[in-house]
RNA sequence: GGAGAGGUGGCAGAGUGGUCGAUUGCAGCGGUCUUGAAAACCGCCAGGCCGAAAGGUCUCGUGGGUUCGAAUCCCACCCUCUCCGCCA
């Protein structure tokens, strides 16, 4: 949620930042300023009444307490409460649709965000290794592979649930097992994380807090009437461990990792790229994210993409980190980096991670604050990255590591693992 | 699921209709003392909103209600704890 000040004070600046993302969400300004309005008239008409219904009440105790009589007091005051009602009603329907509508406009994009209208304007910003290269044989695709190997079926998905999940078997189970273990692993002891393990059924209030609702409702799993939703990421039980705390000082940087399952519809992802485990409804995920103080949040994002990094440097994957434009960046980030490995039986590049500072855009919305030094409250900042997810991430490993008789060899740090160092042409691990 | 108890400031914990936005303790901040620290003592210390400020106003789990006036009374809901039941 965007400081109301904010829109107040440069209300033609926060339309332009806004407009750079594409879509209308800047025609909201506008009208959140005349609920703005309205709220602070009817609050001030409120508030004097309110004050003049205290000082009467006052005095008719103290008439009452002299064995006076305060009836015509009383019936003046009986007056002032009915319109204190009817104006308060008015200043909180005004409350009420201001939040609503701020609540529906995106984060600005930070001011270093490249402006563009879609993906082709993300500048690459690295390139880590290089595309492997085949002697002698056409690499196959993931879902290749993992048939041979029977490392995953598609068809059992289907059978359990549906189109959009799958069931992993075999040496194809243990290997994601062993990729999850190792992230945590990394975060937890290479990078000062602290694990945490989180119900995936979240409330309305975090899904506000982190910014998928109201506006995303229809991309999410709901249950019980829409008063619980299938978490679509950990950022969204995790960065709400915090709200509502107040922290001191000396409590950051928070760093937290976790594992969890991820549920989407993806509404009107069909026909995009999603074969195989690309895009699935339910996929597996690590997630990192940070709470710190504010003017350590964008140099913090350099450290986190950093971080999500190692995963694939330690794993041997190329990848390439792009910086998302401001018509490609999510709805409650300032400045997000994509991390997207490079996958060769797919013949492509895929997003293992996106890396994003909210500055005080969620904060704000879940009434996460620190106290600082001048014992002033303010508002945190955060962040959160994949630390990666996982179908891609195995995708890209399949492929990668993928030998001409088809069997794979594993990367030296899953060895201890799987207690194995390859996946062989019928899919025993030795 | 049933019965009971309870939800108050960063934490703990008073307060049952009228200077209570709230006693007190701990933590925190500032100061005195000290070479320094500790201890002791003194002072400050909830948040939101309106306002240039002075100040005003709202908030005692949430939402309704009663009343001239509600942390305090009534209703509903949420949550926590204890006991019972059920259960991986």
């Amino acid at each position: 949620m965007l400081d109301i000040r904010l829109l107040r004070d440069n209300p033609d600046d926060v339309k332009t930042r806004l407009r750079h993302r594409g879509g209308d969400s800047w025609t909201l300004v506008d009208p959140v300023l005349e609920c703005d309005e309205q709220r602070r008239s009817g609050e001030t008409d409120r508030q004097r009444l309110q004050g003049e219904r205290n000082r009467l009440s006052k005095d008719i105790g103290g008439l009452r307490s002299r064995g006076e009589d305060s009836s015509a007091l009383e019936t003046e005051v009986r007056g002032i409460g009915d319109r204190i009602k009817e104006i308060g009603e008015q200043a909180d329907a005004a409350d009420i649709r201001q939040r609503d509508l701020l609540m529906r406009i995106p984060n600005l994009p930070h001011e270093g965000c490249p402006v563009g209208a879609d993906e082709t304007a993300n500048p690459v910003v690295r390139v880590w290794g290089e595309k492997p290269v085949f002697d002698g044989f056409a690499p196959q695709d993931h879902v290749a592979l993992g048939q041979s190997l029977k490392l995953f079926d598609f068809e059992a998905g289907v059978r359990i649930s549906a189109s959009g999940f799958l069931v992993f078997t075999g040496a194809g189970a243990r290997l994601q097992r062993a990729l999850i273990q190792f992230l945590l692993d990394l975060h937890t002891t290479r990078h000062g994380y602290r694990e945490v393990y989180t119900p995936f059924i979240v409330n309305r209030d975090c899904m506000e807090g982190t910014g998928q609702l109201p506006k995303f409702e229809d991309d999410m799993y709901g249950l019980e009437d829409n008063a619980f939703f299938l978490a679509p990421t950990a950022e969204v039980p995790v960065t709400n461990l915090y709200r509502d705390a107040l922290l001191g000082p000396g409590d950051f940087p928070v760093k937290l990792t976790a594992y969890t399952p991820c549920f989407r519809r993806e509404a009107g992802s069909a026909g995009r790229e999603s074969r195989g485990m690309i895009r699935m409804h339910q996929f597996d995920k690590v997630e990192l994210v940070n709470i710190v103080a504010p003017e350590d949040s964008f140099a913090q994002l350099e450290i986190l993409t950093a971080e999500a990094e190692t995963v694939l440097q330690l794993l041997g994957l190329h990848y390439r980190t792009i910086e998302l434009c401001t018509g490609d960046i999510g709805f409650s980030s300032a400045k997000t980096y994509d991390i997207e490995v490079w996958a060769p039986g797919h013949g492509g590049y895929l997003e293992v991670s996106s890396c994003s500072c909210f500055g005080d855009y969620q904060a704000r919305r879940m009434k996460l604050r620190y106290k600082d030094a001048d014992g002033k409250n303010r508002f945190c900042h955060t962040l959160n990255g994949s630390g990666t997810a996982l179908p891609r991430l195995y995708v890209a490993l399949l492929e990668t590591c993928q030998q001409a008789d088809g069997s794979i060899r594993l990367p030296e740090v899953l060895h201890d693992y799987l207690k194995a160092k390859e996946i062989l042409p019928d899919g025993t691990l030795r």
